[in-house]
DNA sequence: CTGAAAGCGCTTACAG
DNA sequence: CTGAAAGCGCTTACAG
């Protein structure tokens, strides 16, 4: 696609074959243009990939641009990345451009347009923090040379469509419920975040492998998906309480889904760990603020946010990176919220 | 200072006495320059104001650009600060760019740099979080056509010096005492923040204006400076504890710190609020989720965000501001952490 | 070290 | 609606 010299007004002017002004009036927005020709101009330029001196200097001179993308209001944990990556842009040539995008706002965002503004601006690359990404989406920017990595991709990339950053999720639900069943829990119940959320099936699935190696077999009525939100957790626990065999344990896919299960056990008297021990999953400051504190799988987030930002620089400078997607070791971190089963 | 026509090249050249292309090798670095000439152009492209095409058409076609310098990393604070900038820049054509500097680290850059090669990158504006800021520092952003905001300056404004969004800090401590003593409470201790930092001091005020108009003599030793961090609480609470006379009731300058006091009362037996009533500052989302639950005044930090964008956005247009420093109002949200003194 | 001259890439004003 | 011509602002190559 690429032409080799770089391109300028004379090269596109030939290649749609009109003349220089012609182009230019196009790329100013000017309205005497036909629209044919103003077509034909488009797809010159597309195809040349041109850019203004000003968009060559900028991506020459400035420092380099990354746009940050959170598409999750989970404060704790949105920040801990926040946090990893401007760690790393201090150091390095970088300024980190952060957007909150609701995924339903993101959903009805025009990537092409997203991508082509971004494009003008001189931005080198996106990342994407906890949302859902299709291959066109990616392709809008990468087809622009804006390189693009998510962090805990929401959905399992198409077979090496984009770079990602996760956490070893199964591994970490395995270890969460493994310490569980080494305090001789037997019921122990899952509560999961959305049932499309890759992070939180592959953290059911180290649940279950861990349920099953111990020749323990899954209730349905244990599990539980929802969303990453204390209403969620609190509604769950509400659940199963009511159950006529409740479980002694739970394992929450993450620490806000945890407090929402501490907040409704205190509601009905229920004394953690004494009463029903707690596992969290992300390890976020919040678990040390919790009472009792919060056994938690940590993920490592900080890191997380420097690989992501490590690997949009490489993906820039036309690297290729060691793997499409990269999972850094969560690590089970055991509080007080955790405690051998009464017998 | 500035001229009236737009300068270039050659309006800076006739200035300094030199022709344009000497004017260009001083812009673009080049060192076959002779020191004084180098210097003679350099204060006439400061006097003129000189942007080069790059700059002035970035300034013109692509969307502001406004720096975050976040001078605090207290998680929950910054990120509702955050989220309100955030949602603002969302709506109008804003690009938010976030670094983080510790104050140390933030004390050790030469602004005369940083302001430079913001110009050189098309800035709008910046604004500082919690920072400590000093006249000349804004001079040289605002010299150079940059507008600055402050949110929650550590310092007090040096006479108008720079336009900056904060809370009612006397008002809220005031309010957070007064509820104390309707409580029955007259031995209230205050754990502030640093000395040096104008909120906390104005929360302290507001406290002993509280005790004042009630006729309560302020003791110096339930008086305490520190940091805003759950040490700083924890030590503090050690400390009161370990009094003939122990308060009965904690004003805390933050939540982090009231965090701390939860924990050594913890430690130490003590129940709040049966025992022991505590009252948090800022109302942030952890105050929801401690166990009890924090009483707090809370700051309408997300509203302050956006307020100090809206500032400078219309600093950069150049228009006035209505006031240099803006309070916002706090508010006192009684949760569960405080109660009636036992008699 | 400096600048007259030539050149580059884009834009503007205007004739057709 | 289009493009030849003139112009603008910056940079480069090179003579002194």
């Amino acid at each position: 696609m690429k032409s080799s010299a770089k391109p300028v007004l004379a090269t596109v002017a030939a290649l749609a074959g009109v003349s220089t002004p012609t182009v230019s009036k196009v790329i100013n927005g000017r309205d005497d243009v036909a629209e044919s020709t103003r077509l034909r101009v488009q797809s010159a330029l597309d195809e040349l990939g041109y850019r203004s001196p000003a968009q060559r200097r900028s991506r020459l001179t400035g420092p380099a641009m990354v746009d940050l993308v959170i598409g999750v209001h989970d404060g704790a944990y949105s920040m801990e990345i926040l946090h990893g990556i401007l760690d790393y842009a201090a150091n390095g040539e970088v300024d980190v451009v952060v957007s909150s995008h609701t995924p339903n706002k993101l959903a009805r965002v025009d990537h092409e347009d997203w991508a082509q503004r971004m494009q003008e601006s001189g931005r080198t690359g996106i990342i994407f923090v906890t949302s859902e990404v299709t291959s066109a989406q990616v392709l809008a920017f990468s087809r622009r040379g804006i390189a693009v990595m998510v962090i805990d991709p929401l959905n399992s990339p198409p077979s090496g469509d984009f770079a990602s950053v996760g956490a070893t999720n199964w591994a970490g639900g395995k270890a969460a419920t493994e310490h569980l069943l080494a305090l001789d829990h037997e019921r122990i119940a899952f509560f999961g975040g959305p049932a499309a959320a890759e992070c939180s099936v592959a953290r059911l699935h180290g649940y279950l492998a861990a349920l099953m190696s111990r020749g323990i077999a899954a209730r349905s009525d244990y599990i539980t998906d929802g969303a990453f939100t204390r209403e969620s957790g609190a509604e769950a626990t509400r659940r199963v309480l009511s159950l006529p065999e409740p479980p002694t344990a739970i394992f929450a896919a993450s620490d806000t889904i945890a407090l929402g299960v501490l907040e409704v056990a205190r509601e009905r008297g229920l004394r953690v760990p004494d009463d029903l021990s707690l596992v969290g999953f992300d390890g976020t400051p919040l678990a040390e603020q919790t009472l009792p504190r919060l056994t938690s799988v940590a993920q490592p987030l900080q890191e997380m946010g420097r690989a992501a930002l490590r690997g949009v620089l490489r993906l820039s400078h036309g690297e290729q990176l060691d793997a499409t997607h990269m999972e850094l070791a969560t690590e089970l971190v055991v509080r007080d919220s955790t405690a051998q089963l009464r017998s």
